[in-house]
RNA sequence: UCCUCAGUAGCUCAAUGGUAGAGCAUUCGGCUGUUAACCGAAGGGUUGUAGGUUCGAGUCCUACCUGAGGAGCCA
């Protein structure tokens, strides 16, 4: 196992003289009269450390074998570099070849491949330059998402994969049985469960059972949808965190939202700064002054009916034309968070029919205490709202949705909350897996997850 | 799921309906404390699949497969 010490990291800030072993991939071999120079790295950072191995510390035939894909560990002295590009390099004395890569064969080369090449080899992309900045950067990200809520006194609760809620309107979802699909129609009362199960689409309403036990909680866990998504923001298997108050209404929602969004990429910026910087030149020359910029920025908050005001007036033809009552398209969230606020825009009180029956019902019987966040580039990130505490209230909005399916036995617990010590209560969801679109500028959400799963994909 | 575009060497891409090419990678040779090293040579192809039009198809037509972008749904 490599210690703390001894990352390639850690190497490349360690002072010459000091005898070290280095452990590590590949990624390329440059040869000279009397040394050879291999580029070794273990994931650990953007920058290789430098192998120098004289003539004749290795055999010829080893030599061979050290190619692009190879794993050695090289035990040696780390000396001043005379060569631009490190300060430090690794002067072999010993150099073990773990397991060779037929160069014949190996696909990963020290050249540019385009990313959808890179996704079909998903078991080695992760050596690769790019996706070891964007593992990087994931990593550093989940760690920020904990460190907000822990730092906030929030609970990290766990809420399960497997649900028996049909949670209406939530989209299509993936069944999970036992029972044998081939033995004709299925009787869930004899399956595993009893009954019918899913994968989760949502925590939510298991976090709202801890939230109001231990007032500030967050899930952060995978979720499934089962929709026909091909797009590059759209996964049938992502991460979402999810995070519950009482004793919060639809503004601490917001004030949250904004806090927790510039934390992660403050957290970011200050704790991968070299793969940001990698990014930036390859994908993104803009990434870290955008970054910034929201860090600074101040979000702009409007209500979905400035938003429809704000889109008639702008004078711009859209596919989709906009009147009240009508969900924001794409094309009108990009306008409005891309070209005319030029900013993260906050947008709340929307109807209650585009939204969801859990929303806090608001006094112009119209709208419900929903907040959209959306960025630019990225479109919504954040999807949150103030819940429905009053139990008659919500009752009657479940009857009212009887007609698309809802079974008002089946939220007898949910009712339950608002019948015994009931408060005011929000909370929002954030696509862990569009924020690290934004964060690392990445395109297509299949280069930030490690093994994406997407309508007819699911190989590695 | 709908619309659009693409699929040619391991990779990135050329090729007016008329002999299928280059760069990188690989192999071999040369040079060199190198930095995506450099110089020279060689090998490498059922042009996504199946049909069709044509004297002749990588190129045109049809279907399918795969990928990408846009839309819907959303996070």
């Amino acid at each position: 196992m490599i210690q703390p010490d001894s990352y390639v990291r850690s190497l490349l800030k360690r002072s010459p003289g000091e005898t070290v072993t280095a452990r590590g991939w590949v990624k390329t071999r440059r040869d000279s009269k009397n040394v050879h120079f291999v580029q070794l790295n273990d994931g650990s950072s953007t920058t290789d450390l430098q192998i120098v191995i004289d003539q004749g510390v290795v055999p010829p035939e080893t030599i061979a074998r050290i190619t692009t894909g190879a794993c050695l560990s090289v035990e040696g002295e780390l000396v001043a570099s005379p060569g631009k590009g490190q300060t430090v390099e690794l002067k072999a004395v010993t150099v073990t070849l773990h397991g060779g890569a037929d160069p014949e064969h190996y696909p990963l080369q020290k050249k540019k491949h385009t990313l959808e090449t890179l996704r079909e080899i998903g078991h080695l992309r992760t050596r690769s330059n790019t996706f070891g900045a964007v593992f990087r950067v994931r990593n550093a990200l989940a760690s920020a998402i904990h460190k907000f809520f822990q730092d906030r006194g929030f609970l990290y609760v766990h809420t399960p994969i497997i649900s028996a809620s049909d949670a209406e309107g939530a989209g299509s979802m993936f069944g999970v049985s036992t029972l044998d699909p081939a033995a004709g129609a299925p009787d869930y009362t004899q399956d595993f469960f009893g009954r019918r199960t899913y994968l989760t689409v949502s925590g939510q309403l298991e976090a709202e059972i801890f939230a109001m036990a231990f007032a500030n909680v967050y899930t952060f866990g995978p979720t499934f949808r089962a929709e026909n998504s091909n797009t590059p923001r759209h996964l049938a298997e992502f991460y979402m965190i999810e995070p519950e108050m009482a004793f919060c209404d639809i503004h601490g929602d917001q004030d949250l939202a904004e806090a927790f969004l510039k934390f992660q990429i403050s957290y970011v910026l200050e704790t991968c700064r070299p793969d940001l910087e990698f990014l930036a030149k390859w994908y993104d020359p803009q990434l870290i002054p955008t970054l910034e910029a929201v860090v600074a920025s101040q979000f702009e908050r409007i209500s979905y009916t400035e938003a429809i005001a704000l889109l008639e007036k702008s004078g711009k033809q859209f596919e989709f034309p906009t009147y009240w009552g009508v969900d924001l398209q794409s094309e009108h969230e990009r306008y409005l968070t891309e070209e005319l606020l030029k900013k993260p825009v906050i947008v709340t009180n929307y109807p209650k029919e585009i939204k969801a029956f859990y929303m806090r019902a608001n006094d112009d019987g119209k709208t419900v205490a929903a907040m959209d966040v959306l960025l630019p580039r990225i479109g919504e990130i954040i999807g949150g709202s103030q819940r429905e505490e009053r139990h008659d209230v919500l009752q009657q909005r479940i009857r009212e949705m009887a007609h698309h399916g809802m079974k008002e036995e089946s939220y007898w617990w949910y009712l339950d909350l608002r019948r015994f010590g009931g408060v005011e209560h929000a909370g929002f969801g954030m696509g862990f897996e569009r924020m690290m679109m934004y964060l690392t500028g990445m395109k297509n959400i299949r280069d930030v997850i490690p093994f994406p799963r997407t309508p007819g994909n699911a190989e590695f």
